[in-house]
DNA sequence: TGTACATCAGTGAACGCGCGTTCACTGATGTAC
DNA sequence: TGTACATCAGTGAACGCGCGTTCACTGATGTAC
């Protein structure tokens, strides 16, 4: 049964949006194309008519996914987009997250593709928070950018990690501090 | 073929250690029952003489490896144990580095045998940074320890990520030239 | 505007494959005498 | 110390299962007249 061209793009959206949040959910390998298109209210056989293979699905539904902030912040959006970041909301929402926390090591062993669009965004993320960072010159604020970025990640990571709650909130908190510190104005 | 005692005790650490290795390299799915075996010179059959599945596997193999510092340590060793996390050579060899950075992500969405043990783990780690940490308390000094474990599991994620070697490097030396900072005497 | 037909998005059965796990069998080990 | 036998670690074939992918078919869409 044939299908409306606004339907076809409205499908083709759907299977993606449905994608990025799986994937980020239970990891690549944790998610399989059926169950992709399903949350995306189709079968399995539809697939291949929108996406080359599973690798080319997961680089399409990462190079238009965006979560890091688009342009330079003031420091009190900064202060803001830092809490909200390293909030047990975001912890307990991988499906609605940053995708380097969700997706990283996964990328870093996969394929080309995924691996690429991701590396890309990396590099956007830490220019988007360059531009307000810490530092009397631009090589230093990209270079304190960096450092919270890896902060910011590796704290939610490992948030995601503890199965006991007193030490997940604490790597949350302690990494807050951190951040409030090294963004302070010098 | 029936084996000596001594031979089963030697069996069962090469699978242990196979398995630490492989796992860490490849992630969790990424490796199989049988490579593992393989790896450590027997079939994939007497596997379930020596553990009840591969989630036991899991489980015992990170139990047993121990890659964060066990003592406390002074601050010139401090800096080394950290440059020596952040170099290349650490982002480039998975299988012999980090189980947080190699396996974070499999544990937080794995079995709970890997995730208790890891998180078990974590806290040691968080534990042992905090006796040298910069601080004039003890809590104060936890707090820097946790913000530091976040920043140095984060910066060789996204390291390892990065398809672009510059991108990557930067990555490593921000995240150097910040545990630096927050760790010369306050 | 109305009809006839070519197009093609979606369906669901089927494929080959690798996985975790099981099991009957083998033959060296280690014990009982 | 030497022999006979029970034990049991290791082997390799086999199992069921879920996966990514393919494909013949269906029927609504959209075009040509």
């Amino acid at each position: 049964m044939k299908v409306s061209r606004e339907q076809v793009a409205e499908n083709r959206q759907r299977i993606l949006d449905a994608a990025g949040r799986l994937f980020r959910e239970r990891g690549v390998e944790g998610v399989s194309v059926a169950e992709v298109m399903q949350a995306a209210g189709l079968t399995h056989g539809a697939f291949y008519g929108y996406f080359a293979s599973k690798d080319d699905l997961l680089a399409q539904a990462f190079a238009v996914l965006d979560r890091s902030p688009e342009t330079a912040l003031d420091v009190q959006a900064r202060r803001t987009y830092f809490d909200r970041y390293l909030s047990d909301g975001h912890r307990d929402d991988p499906g609605g997250g940053c995708c380097f926390v969700a997706l990283a090591q996964d990328a870093a062993r996969g394929a080309p593709p995924l691996r690429d669009v991701m590396t890309q965004r990396l590099d956007e993320f830490v220019t988007a928070l360059s531009a307000g960072a810490d530092g009397a010159d631009a090589p230093t604020r990209r270079r304190n950018a960096a450092a919270d970025v890896a902060t910011l990640v590796g704290a939610v990571v490992l948030a995601r990690l503890a199965d006991d709650p007193a030490l997940s909130d604490e790597i949350l908190a302690a990494a807050r501090t951190r951040l409030l510190k090294t963004n302070e104005a010098a």
